[in-house]
DNA sequence: AATAAACGTGTAACATATACACTATTTATG
DNA sequence: CATAAATAGTGTATATGTTACACGTTTATT
């Protein structure tokens, strides 16, 4: 009996949700798409091994994966019985990838255009992007994305990105305003002929749930 | 490295929620009180492995377990690296335990009065418990405790015993009105001198989350 | 000076959540 | 058989939260 750990890696890009997959190398699909991930060492935890694993396939690293569901059926895997632990997180664009050598090939999907995946990891990814737009809603996990200093504009773009559906900007403004979430700085961000933004940041950068108004997000 | 299944099973009695245990007959921590559970045997799914581990060492049968969390920190358990998947299930008081033994003994505890557990178990009831005071709230999972055909009343008083806070009749009655998850049977329930209650029964007994709605449970 | 492009802001209508108290129906008892 | 005791069942007014919606502002460009 093995365990493994998988990651499942989204980040935004030209408006569209992507999620960060590798060509396998080696048997079993040689040759298809997988989740990042890899078995657990004797010695190392979970949280640990999944970073280390995610550094390794792709050579995305520093991030903060939370924990998603265990996979554990008899069939998932034809080398045997592997039972995977998968992460979920969700990261800046500005990742390096490593570079694809012979062994390792890491690369971004659109969440609309994924290929025909190894294991079950396609049910994973399915889970987890449920799971993604629960967090987006209910979490300031949007922070592990976002760059230090942003605009209300780029965020919005963001959880539209994310769920799949236009917001609407005062009412998206006036719930962040209520969150108390964001603190402006005096800074402005200026991208083109255009009236400047308003940089914001997280008040407070942890991930964590917000607590007293479970906020869902708006039409 | 082995595999483990833990379930964290609770139930309701006498207006107080509680909480299954059994006291280990073996090192490590012989005498101490534990989750149900033990290891998942090599051709044997996850949900199969947790409902054969609890029947075994509890009597507790057929009934659903969700799957709540993997722990897997590597001094968890003194005998060396195990991985524990944890599930969670509210069940009826009316399940019969398993006769204590010289092997085994099962426990209902008073969840306000857990004593000192074995392994990390005290940390996984923990979470189980935020889970669940979730899961009443978002999901019908009321339909795993409560029998076949109840009153409005008793499952008012079992929200009120998970949630440890009072809940106001008409607001909780309309809003299993709006949320339509229920059928009036015509029977009635008579229990004392007073009034007889009309029983209802779940429209749908699976388990599910309540979609349209998110129903957050009022004061 | 005019244009183009994104920024930033408030209000009214509607929906949902909360607070709150009395009448109805039954059995038991004097 | 009248009354008491116990729980069932029901509606409304207020407060809070959600949604829909449009225009003046600020900047760079020509």
């Amino acid at each position: 009996m093995k365990l493994a750990v998988d990651a499942v890696v989204f980040s935004v890009n030209d408006a569209r949700l992507r999620i960060l997959l590798i060509k396998r190398k080696n048997q079993p699909f040689i040759g298809r798409y997988a989740l990042p991930g890899g078995f657990v060492e004797q010695d190392e935890g979970l949280d640990i091994a999944v970073i280390r694993e995610l550094t390794e396939e792709t050579g995305v690293k520093d991030i903060f994966l939370k924990q998603l569901k265990t996979y554990g059926d008899v069939g998932r895997d034809p080398r045997g019985r592997v039972i995977s632990v998968a992460y979920l997180a969700l990261i800046s664009w500005e990742h390096k990838l490593k570079a694809s050598s012979d062994a390792l090939r890491a690369e971004w999907f659109d969440i609309g255009k994924i290929p025909s995946l190894a294991f079950d990891h396609k049910t994973i990814i399915d889970d987890a992007l449920v799971q993604l737009r629960l967090e987006i809603q209910t979490t300031n996990i949007s922070c592990q994305i976002l760059p230090q200093k942003f605009t209300l504009t780029q965020m919005q773009h963001l959880y539209e990105s994310i769920l799949e559906r236009k917001l609407d900007k005062r009412n998206f403004r006036k719930k962040l305003r209520e969150l108390d979430i964001l603190k402006e700085t005096r800074e402005a961000f200026m991208d083109g002929a255009h009236r400047p933004a308003m940089l914001y940041e997280f008040r407070n950068k942890a991930y964590s749930d917000i607590k007293d108004k479970v906020h869902v997000m708006l039409k």
